[in-house]
DNA sequence: TTTTGAATTTCGGGT
DNA sequence: ACCCGAAGTTCAAAA
């Protein structure tokens, strides 16, 4: 990894075009060629960026930028896509480079999949007596997080969001309206489930008759016994 | 702008939990307190990241944490939620400190917003004859991109991508089954404009009657007089 | 301030 | 390889 802090300018051309005064900024340049733009502020993203592969060109500025001051330029084209990144660098601050290694990556815990692993383990969330048919039921128009029946032998279909907003009620309408023309599995009842669910969404569920269930990750993660494995 | 090369170990718990394993990474801390984890390839997305306001405390690390090497530990966290970020760091090969000052912002140029001013100007590449009636024309169930009048004095609803695919097109169908059933606009055509659009959408477009029209923006931009005054 | 939809979305899983 | 959908989505603009 190089780490390059300069004033520079910098012009993307590609999928839109962007540019961006002369200012001091960081420039990042990854093993796998991967350059990256960043200012010192806003957020995670970067005011630039160019994926690989690519190709990285160090040359010298040509009349316009020269005039302008710049001292170097970088350009930086992308192999597949005519994505095409020019820096102009006027003075540089800092330029340095560095071994890091393959990352080992990430290891993630707490995301939609692990709340149906979880909800569907611990089915009696949805109400007593209540039986798991199987996660991911497939439909014509998409897969059913959950397919359940309670107590009395009814369908229960349930649509799981970590954050439950109203298009998450449209998608479960639409299950409900396609599962409830299979005259098997008719009468098909709809939860919604998760972690928050937004007062616009819940009104708009319970209008429907859809039931809301409203999940607490933590207590369901410290009633599962792999929980911790992780770590 | 604080650089860090180190070997660390990285720890997130929020709206998830992540964990990073032992490896040489680089942390950044910008101006604003924003913290940046990142490895030496990947995309412009950082492995782990705390967004401001937050506080970072610099201290010694926990007995855990001493016993697997840690020499150092950066406690993040979040001023407004409970997002927290722990770094255990267990050597360091680099650390230097950058002044850069604001920066002046990205400009940007070519976005869907300028495709459909363009458009709206260019209103005849929809067709010999064809009227702008308005842009963002708004909708019980949303705003239609553009709607126009063809040569004939029919109505023509466009939907406007980037890049045009299937959930571009169901939208568009949305719009025309609505507004088909207004008598004053009836009867309402469709056209799917878009910079690049996929064989998929297409298909599924023509099939309901719905016109396609490939945009090239940089032509459009050629056309445009104000083109070129971003830069 | 809340909401809505685009994004150079990225990222991961499945087919 | 493409397709689909989630994301600690982020981001900006409009209501």
């Amino acid at each position: 990894m190089r780490l390059v802090v300069a004033k520079c300018s910098v012009d993307y051309e590609g999928r839109l075009r962007a540019h961006l005064p002369l200012a001091t900024r960081l420039v990042m340049v990854k093993a796998d060629g991967s350059v990256l733009i960043h200012s010192d502020g806003g957020s995670y993203k970067p005011l630039n960026w160019m994926n690989p592969p690519l190709t990285l060109h160090e040359g010298t500025p040509d009349e316009d930028a020269a005039a302008l001051g710049a001292v170097s330029t970088w350009t930086v084209a992308s192999a597949k896509t005519d994505d095409k990144l020019t820096i102009n660098f006027h003075s540089f601050e800092h330029d340095s480079a560095h071994i890091l290694g393959t990352d080992p990556g990430l290891i993630k815990d707490g995301v939609e999949a692990d709340l149906q692993r979880l909800l569907a383990e611990q089915i009696e969330l949805l109400g007593d007596g209540h039986k798991l048919i199987r996660r991911e039921y497939m439909t014509a128009i998409g897969p059913v997080d959950i397919l359940a029946r309670d107590a009395k032998g009814a369908t229960v279909a349930v649509e799981l969001k970590r954050r439950g907003d109203i298009d998450g009620v449209e998608q479960l309408t639409r299950y409900l309206d396609l599962l409830n023309r299979d005259p098997l599995l008719k009468p098909v009842t709809g939860i919604f489930a998760a972690q928050q669910i937004k007062p616009q969404a819940r009104t708009l569920a319970e209008d429907r008759g859809i039931r809301c269930l409203t999940l607490d990750y933590d207590a369901m993660r410290g009633v599962d016994d792999s929980a911790g494995r992780l770590f």
